[in-house]
DNA sequence: TAGTGGTCTAGACCACCTC
DNA sequence: AGGTGGTCTAGACCACTAC
């Protein structure tokens, strides 16, 4: 028998309540004060147990509010389809998806020349410092942040493609215009990975405690050498990527229901 | 100039102090009386601020120890290749890639026959609660738990191959063991997102705070129908995926250094 | 104005690790 | 034994939200 803290206790307690649907998403919990009455325990206590289900991302707390069981309505990137020139588009991939969705999509745009950090330079085989033109995306659906987005191509492509480092929007998508140039994107390589935000990520993404980023970094080839390289931080709460390999003729067949 | 509580000024201030190399990672931090005398706060404000940055996943403590600023070796996994039958190799691919890395595997496992859980029975086009076989594994390197991996069958395969319900090993791979029965796995379906693990998948994974865990859903088809569903939880601190498409010929040439 | 969570303090006692 | 973090309490005051 190894007894747990209190605080603990708590925490299992309105955990497994949460589960059974006795606080759907989208309800509140009783206050602190309620609970402390409810579990015999100082309100720091209490505070103590909330706070492990707020940093495990289950309940959310606001000042003068409460604490809310979080709700997650999840949007699915197909990251292999994703600017694949096969499947035609106007414009650029994600705002075709959100619309597609039925969300309205948002996003601030900049552009840059600058050095590029250690991380994309060696994926862009460039010396770490050198510079390269930065594009950089600040995405909203339905006006909630949802994704930053950071491309980085090498300074060398500019003079091929000077439309690169010009501040607005390139209409058929940089990928097409390169390519409409002869610089083909033939292969990616995309990596992906999962950690808790810097204070800066969660500023821009407007995260709170409990909630992870997902990382999704590609790097584009042409014949010969790494053209671009894409850095992309998703709120993990809200974002989903799949990738669609080989043949999957039988997925779409017989759709349930 | 909005003013920051205390607690935050403590975390801001140790992490610079991170970030600048002060304390490197495996380090550790000075204590919390220590640090309660150079920032003029009561312990408990301390505390605070340095839960803080556990849950960021910057340090982490344990009692009688201290706090120690985390380290992190990620471990890549190709997910494009993973069981690609043309790169072939011996028994099972993770296996292979870990001793390929220099590291020490070792996995436990088990099969069961169990009703299938709702989101597994949704990708594999059978009713919810309908039996499917269920291969486990959870596995270490150099015996620090990894990642575990669940692998569900629908109930109709095993009469065409009846060694999925063996309790062992399948040397050759299943994917491979199913091809020689003529049930080819064409292509697949990859799901990735991220999030903080279950108390469940803490305890198995022995994950603390601020780490969340990378999930993984491979779902195989045949020419006509869904074969299996692999639901990989992998802790996100010490993982990274990642997906080759295309031509990427590019990439190997030139090594830096 | 009343009720909610957010910040902060001071102090007590316990559990774990190292020497 | 002495130092570390872990748990818990009681109480004070502040900031935000709702009515």
């Amino acid at each position: 028998m190894n007894k747990q803290p209190k605080y603990r206790q708590v925490a299992d307690a309105l955990r497994r309540e949460i589960d059974n649907g006795t606080y759907p998403p989208g309800s509140r919990l009783p206050s602190e004060s309620e609970l402390s009455a409810r579990f015999d325990a100082s309100r720091n206590t209490i505070r103590n147990g909330l706070n492990l289900l707020v940093t495990q991302g289950l309940v959310s707390s606001s000042q003068g509010l409460g604490y809310e069981v979080t709700k997650h309505e999840v949007f699915e990137l197909n990251a292999s389809r994703f600017e694949n020139l096969e499947f035609p588009q106007n414009g650029d991939a994600y705002s075709t998806d959100v619309t597609n969705a039925g969300r309205r999509p948002h996003q601030t745009f900049r552009v840059e020349l600058t050095p590029a950090p250690a991380y994309v330079a060696e994926r862009l085989k460039v010396e770490e410092g050198s510079r390269a033109v930065l594009r950089f995306c600040h995405r909203f659906v339905d006006d909630v942040p949802w994704s930053t987005q950071a491309t980085h191509y090498p300074e060398w492509l500019v003079e091929q493609g000077p439309r690169l480092t010009e501040p607005g929007d390139i209409a058929e998508g940089t990928t097409r215009y390169l390519a409409s140039l002869g610089i083909e994107q033939v292969g990616y390589f995309d990596e992906i990975s999962a950690r808790m935000p810097t204070p800066e990520e969660a500023r821009l993404l407007e995260i709170g405690a409990g909630v992870p980023v997902l990382l999704w970094t590609r790097t584009g080839f042409s014949n010969d050498r790494p053209i671009r390289c894409t850095v992309t931080t998703f709120r993990g709460d809200l974002n989903r990527m799949n990738y669609e390999i080989g043949d999957l003729s039988a997925r779409s067949e017989n759709e349930p229901q």
